[in-house]
DNA sequence: AAACCGGGGGG
DNA sequence: CCCCCAGGTTT
């Protein structure tokens, strides 16, 4: 028996023994029935998943039902499982399989494929499970299983990584019993092969684990590659007037910092003129504009490096705004950054 | 607080 | 093609 076939066989008498077999899914199934549990558990765990499954299938037991539901119904009762898109993508394939195919989903990976909200793994696993046609899956608990049992150096959202991962679970998929198979990796990947903590001890195909063997389980699956932040660059501008009173801006409700009140921001590159055209001060050789040390804060997303810049004696003003004394301004919902900001503006008090 | 997850959609 | 996203769970 070679290692493949191995691998196959082994899995299969682990299923047989230790797998589940009474899930609601697993009845009666059909193409309308595992497609609606694939969809669910993309998205969520099978403990989750059996109650949604079960009131789902008891309001619309058919493909022909779940196509003339409208929107609002199906969302009711996809509530609570997240991804909304999927809701709906759920009703336009309804719809499209009978409408367009009479009620019969496509036997075949492409058109099964073209179908909103399938993609080639969710088409395999329900080609194979319900239609006995042999077709390999990858979905995440695959992939994990793959990467640890192969040892896979890369992570696995690169295309190659991706590519090879394919041909592999293509290489492990067996002639005979493909679809308790397919059960099988999904089942070994979401009780043993977990992402942390993998239950190696009860693991049935151990022996033959390239990062069981290394004894480096802990380095497999590759992380994805943190993408570095990108860095964005403002100008922020506290403007001072003759009462020492500081010039904040209420920002726009969406993006960052929405509804705060916060000091006027401007791009790098057009503060200076942007400033020149709209303050005056009593000073009358031009605009005293000093620039502060660099401040920096970190978003999720990106870090912010704020340029300071400082202006006194205002006089005039042709912003949006509100001028406030720094105890007040200090009173305000100010973004943190902003706050600390102002806040050297009040020790700095001469 | 951050990683994770299948597929869709945008740049 | 590559990047980002949704939105709830797990760590």
């Amino acid at each position: 028996m070679s290692d493949t076939e191995e691998f196959a066989q082994t899995l299969l008498e682990w299923f047989d023994r230790s797998g589940r077999h009474d899930l609601p899914w697993q009845q009666n199934k059909t193409p309308y029935r595992v497609w609606v549990s694939e969809i669910m558990l993309q998205q969520t765990q099978v403990q989750t998943v059996i109650p949604y499954y079960e009131r789902f299938m008891e309001a619309f037991p058919t493909v022909e039902a779940l196509a003339q539901a409208d929107q609002e119904e199906v969302l009711s009762h996809w509530s609570g499982l997240g991804y909304y898109a999927r809701g709906r993508n759920l009703l336009k394939t309804a719809q499209i399989v009978v409408n367009d195919f009479q009620g019969h989903f496509p036997q075949d990976l492409e058109g099964m494929m073209a179908l909103p909200g399938i993609g080639r793994s969710t088409a395999g696993a329900v080609l194979s499970i319900a239609s006995q046609q042999r077709h390999p899956i990858l979905d995440g608990n695959v992939k994990r299983v793959l990467c640890r049992y192969n040892a896979v150096e890369s992570w696995s959202g690169e295309k190659k990584t991706e590519a090879m991962l394919w041909k592999r679970a293509d290489e492990l998929t067996p002639e005979q019993r493909f679809d308790d198979y397919t059960q099988a990796i999904m089942d070994l990947g979401a009780t043993l092969c977990t992402r942390s903590k993998p239950k190696c001890d009860a693991c049935p195909v151990q022996k033959n684990c390239q990062a069981w063997q290394l004894n480096r389980v802990a380095d497999f699956p590759y992380a994805k590659p943190k993408k570095a932040k990108p860095t964005r660059e403002k100008a922020m501008t506290i403007l001072l007037n003759e009462n020492r009173q500081v010039f904040l801006q209420q920002r726009p409700q969406k993006g960052i910092w929405g509804g705060l009140w916060s000091l006027p921001e401007m791009s790098l590159d057009q503060h200076e003129t942007h400033i020149k055209s709209k303050v005056e001060t009593r000073c009358d050789k031009g605009l005293n504009l000093i620039e502060w040390p660099l401040f920096k804060h970190t978003f999720t997303h990106y870090h912010l490096i704020i340029h300071p810049f400082f202006l006194d004696e205002v006089s005039s003003i042709k912003l949006e705004g509100e001028w406030f004394t720094v105890s007040e301004a200090l009173s305000k919902g100010l973004p943190a950054p902003i706050r600390k900001l102002i806040k050297q503006l009040e020790s700095s008090n001469d």
